[in-house]
DNA sequence: ATGTATGCAAACCCTTTGCAATTAG
DNA sequence: CTAATTGCAAAGGGTTTGCATACAT
């Protein structure tokens, strides 16, 4: 670890991503006058074999180089227009392409998707809008969406619940329960009004994770759809058990749907997020059981 | 036109996919010997910029380039070890890529689906299998399976009907049509002999077509299925009604199917195809309303 | 001290260009 | 005949390497 290394690691992860050799070695001179262009492709050339970057080409004859740590897998949308690129990353794709892979027993070390083409400003002739926003903190914002908006949902049917069942030890729970989903909730508000305050520049940056709702839908049925059912489950246990089954579900699909990222913020709250589905997934249980073996209804 | 032209252009279209500049010429240069690297350069310059061609960047440092005239758009896994590249088309996967582009109001000129790792033969130490074989003709091998398959499911649907239905005028329609499939199949049948008469070695070739055969299996039941369908509909209407959706259906299916396809031989497979099955709709939608006039069942 | 990182310059690879000679239409 | 194509050689650009020097441990 000498000096100049110090100066291009810390340049190359402050600038975000796509840059080539030559525009970060611009950026170090800045800094550091005396560090020669060598040091700066030496110094990528190694963080790209440690695995803490890898090489992107963009076909503009040049290589460029993305920090790896802790940011999110994704891909790219070029504009061939203003050069600006848009970073996704789709859960349905990596999985299609998944599916492919392995139907020709193929072991696939690296993938890439590049979609080349005109962006929405250029289109309209209009100036290029915001600044690419890191990917990491992007991923971050809708990971807290989908995790807010799940949270809502489970705060809706334990009000509902909690209200229709007469049942009083299953009330409790309900109410339990509610309490619990409502803190959680107010605990990713906070750490979404964090995230606007220290960049709220995520506020304009495009979708970043493609996450497909409708499956959501099918596991969590909407509000309206929650109340039917709970008027047409009026005993404590069924209404106990749709519980369970909803909270059982929220958990598997998020433990799965989190396993499929590397390590990044992101994964890290749909880990928590599925962890916390599984205490109440236990609580209800324990609940359901209770309730079981006392024969009421 | 030149002389030089001709052979770079015969040499290039003739070897088929992923080849550099370089290795082009070395390729030409055992035709005539004479002809400079400039030229090939400037030749496949010209070939990519009259769309004829398109550049490919396999990530070794060289420029590949493929033929585009009339062979089927697709993507590439690049075995790290071997080298060699397996093509493959999934519409699924365009057609998720298409709806994420538009998400953004993103307008795409060129895409591009790479998965670099170790294939089949590599992980087993095994020495190289089959030589790759023009995407183009594996195209046609996989429509060709699909057409037959769909057209197999056809001729089992009016062996059952026309065995099942009692009325006249409908048992003839319905043998007319298993007339026609079978013709139809043996039509197939016979590209099929031809296609592996000239080229045996597609049957080595590893698959191209990703096709979705549940969705398939949804608009055109299965055998068994088809028979239970049949068995609970025995009127002649219902019977009429059934083959007239199931042609609808496969023709829409195939149609859309089609569209989304390049030009191609496997692309005009697929459009045959949908007109056969919308000439099969109008003549049993003719005998439907024929016998919905005379108040027959 | 000892081995590794640096930075200059030169080498490298693939690709493109300048230009005089050649060829096609 | 005229405009376009050829082929050599040389330049271009991005990247890598050789090697003496400087630095970190």
């Amino acid at each position: 670890m000498t000096r100049q290394r110090e100066t291009v690691v810390e340049c190359f992860l402050t600038a975000g991503g796509h840059l080539s050799a030559e525009e970060l070695y611009e950026l170090v001179k800045k800094r550091d006058g005396k560090i020669g262009s060598t040091t700066v492709f030496r110094t990528l050339k190694a963080l790209t074999d440690c695995g803490l970057a890898r090489e992107v080409d963009l076909s503009d004859g040049r290589t460029r180089f993305e920090p790896l740590y802790r940011r999110p897998h994704h891909h790219h949308m070029v504009c061939v227009e203003c050069n600006r690129t848009i970073e996704f990353l789709s859960p349905e794709l990596e999985q299609i392409q998944a599916q492919i892979v392995s139907e020709y027993h193929f072991k696939p070390v690296q993938h890439r998707v590049q979609i080349y083409g005109i962006c929405q400003d250029c289109q309209n002739q209009r100036e290029p809008g915001a600044e690419a926003v890191d990917a990491d903190l992007v991923f971050v914002r809708d990971a807290l969406k989908i995790a807010m908006e799940t949270e809502r949902r489970g705060v809706s049917f334990y009000q509902t619940a909690s209200a229709i069942v007469s049942h009083k030890s299953t009330r409790s729970t309900f109410l339990q329960m509610l309490e619990d989903e409502r803190s959680h909730l107010s605990g990713l508000e906070k750490e979404w009004s964090q995230l606007i305050h220290d960049h709220a520049e995520v506020l304009d940056a495009p979708v970043f994770l493609h996450f497909d709702f409708g499956s959501l839908q099918q596991i969590f049925p909407s509000r309206e759809q929650i109340k039917r059912k709970l008027r047409e489950n009026l005993s404590a246990r069924d209404a106990l058990k749709l519980a369970m089954e909803m909270e059982r579900d929220a958990y598997n699909f998020f433990r799965e749907y989190a396993e499929k990222f590397n390590e990044t913020k992101g994964k890290d709250i749909f880990t928590e997020f599925a962890e916390e589905e599984l205490e109440h997934y236990d609580l209800i249980k324990q609940e359901y059981e209770k309730l079981g073996s006392s024969r009421e209804s």
